[in-house]
DNA sequence: AGTCTAAACGAGAAAAATTCACATTCGCAA
DNA sequence: TTGCGAATGTGAATTTTTCTCGTTTAGACT
């Protein structure tokens, strides 16, 4: 659509075929969240040809722009989401990688306290909180 | 030490000479974050002849037994420090990658909550806040 | 102390994730 | 529509971590 198209204008890069694709694969997989190959793979079988060398640069173009934000859950790959929406902490599943999203406002607020409190700038933070959940805690009874 | 030595064996493990390295490095390098790159160097450096897959082995070995905690802090290489003492997050400078440590007990209570509202068995939480450290706040005026 | 065996080690190859280099192609403004 | 700089695709290179396998070692049992 046109909107992606003014998207990557607003965040000052071309609007070019794969950026197009890319953003839309990210829409498109709203609140899963998506690795490099993830999208290279997406893209490989609904027939687009595009390397994954420019998977990985549109996406970190993408994070510089503030348009999807790169979490490092687990040392494994690197998996993307959009930034769309508000700021959102994770649950992620040790055993089957299901992540659930949720927002605590006192956490965040004791976030910025203990940041400031140390005299730091915060520009950022991430939470993960990792566990079982319900249904592979059902699965092995 | 033999104190080492009974702590290895505590953990189920053989004390070999890499692990009892391994573990004084630790030790020496406490509230510092090394890599496993880093505990190598180190061993090189004071002459002793070791393998880095020893390192990475071992160092999963300390993991999996809980007498380290692996961090993947920005996904490049991982992290390790000694587990000794109690649970505690991070606040890491994203200019220059100091971090420093912090317990708060209300953040802990909320995402014990948060977990138990999600149906999640928590086993494991980390929380980063990225920011600018009081030092790289100074050098950038 | 000497011997045995499974466990652990070291070296280098391999795998996985990501980035780089460069020749070719494409978006877009004139 | 044309031209130029930016972006792409390919494949090689890097980085981080794991695997394989022949050799060594820790610790149990003489």
């Amino acid at each position: 659509m046109a909107e992606q198209n003014a998207e990557l204008r607003r965040a000052g890069l071309k609007a070019t075929l794969p950026r197009l694709r890319i953003l839309q694969i990210l829409e498109d997989s709203n609140d899963l969240h998506v690795s490099a190959e993830d999208v290279y793979r997406t893209l490989l079988d609904a027939g687009e040809s595009i390397g994954l060398a420019t998977v990985y640069r549109v996406l970190t173009q993408f994070e510089q722009a503030g348009l999807v934000i790169r979490h490092n859950f687990d040392g494994g790959s690197a998996v993307f989401e959009l930034a769309a929406g508000e700021h959102h902490d994770h649950l992620v599943c040790v055993r089957c990688n299901r992540v659930t999203e949720f927002v605590d406002d006192v956490i965040e607020e004791r976030q910025r306290r203990i940041a400031a409190e140390n005299g730091f700038a915060m520009t950022d933070h991430s939470l993960v909180i990792h566990g079982i959940c319900s249904d592979c805690q059902r699965d092995s009874d």
